[in-house]
DNA sequence: GCAGTAAACTTCAAGCTTAAAGTTTCATGC
DNA sequence: GCATGAAACTTTAAGCTTGAAGTTTACTGC
């Protein structure tokens, strides 16, 4: 009895400590990614993040399935879009049965652009992961998609 | 030969997919970390982790100690320690060799609310985290650490 | 038809975030 | 002393983010 609450303390706290590394770890690695976007590109990584998005969704998403797919609010959505499209990368189409709706999709300009982008983005991500094992990358992923699945499925409910 | 370079590029796409779902993880927990400080405590992640670091270094900070230990800019911090200090959480002390700095601490108040903040925020990880297996969580925190490390040695080169 | 409700957005206020520029204070060299 | 440069901040402009409120359009029941 007491060594299972022993047990589980510990692994109580190693929980957090994982956490803790998540998040250090991620941030760093944003910080980064979003200096090289900024110097490189100067672009930002909201930006990017919503290009991606739409190049995995060949033929357009709405405002509302980009903030589904992004996990972000829509207002949100709203302003990121407006300087993609002042910055000619993405255009807002029409959607025939409503009017209420509108279809975002990369121009030609965007595509060629982001496909810059996302070769580098690799680029650093490989680099940064470099200490991470072969071996070990698999297993790491699978247990954090866990703890995300777990949570996408609590917000469906 | 052939056989390295296919080896190479599987580990590269593998590292693209460890950092997509690692972004996506720390995402879900930290909106619902996010959530949970605003419903339970009215409250904000910045608030959360500002807090958190003075609780960790008791005789106090100064802005850009932590501005340095959150890795966030200069005039971030400015802004959170404001409303902190107008909710009498936090207290801005003079430095006595210093009038360029400021010391800043935890009031009373301040620790007993975080007190409930942070016991609160153990038990919300420890659920979200169940579902990562005990004995994978101190590999996978030190694979992290190892990554978060290499940037950091970066930035101070 | 038409009322009521839901869907798809946009707008808003408040707060977070950064990089860059500006201010005050301190330290160093001479 | 005093100039020069660095350090410790704050301020600013622009963009990101959220939750809430508001607008227009579509759908459903009757």
């Amino acid at each position: 009895m007491t060594k299972t609450i022993a047990a589980d303390t510990q692994t109580s706290k190693d929980r957090l400590r994982l956490w803790l590394r998540v998040l250090k770890a991620t941030r760093a690695v944003e910080n980064e990614v979003r200096e090289n976007l900024r110097r490189e590109f100067s672009s930002t990584l909201p930006r990017f993040d919503v290009m991606a998005a739409l190049t995995q969704h060949n033929d357009g998403l709405k405002m509302s399935g980009l903030s589904t797919v992004l996990k972000v609010s829509n207002g949100n959505v709203t302003g990121i879009v407006e300087r993609l499209v002042e910055d000619g990368l993405v255009i807002r189409e029409k959607v025939p049965g409503d009017r209420r709706a509108s279809l975002v999709k990369m121009t030609a300009k965007g595509r060629a652009e982001f496909a810059k982008q996302a070769a580098a983005h690799e680029q650093w991500i490989d680099t940064m992961f470099a200490g991470v094992a072969a071996e070990q990358v698999v297993p790491i992923a699978d247990a954090l998609d866990a703890v995300a699945r777990q949570l996408d499925d609590k917000d469906e409910r």
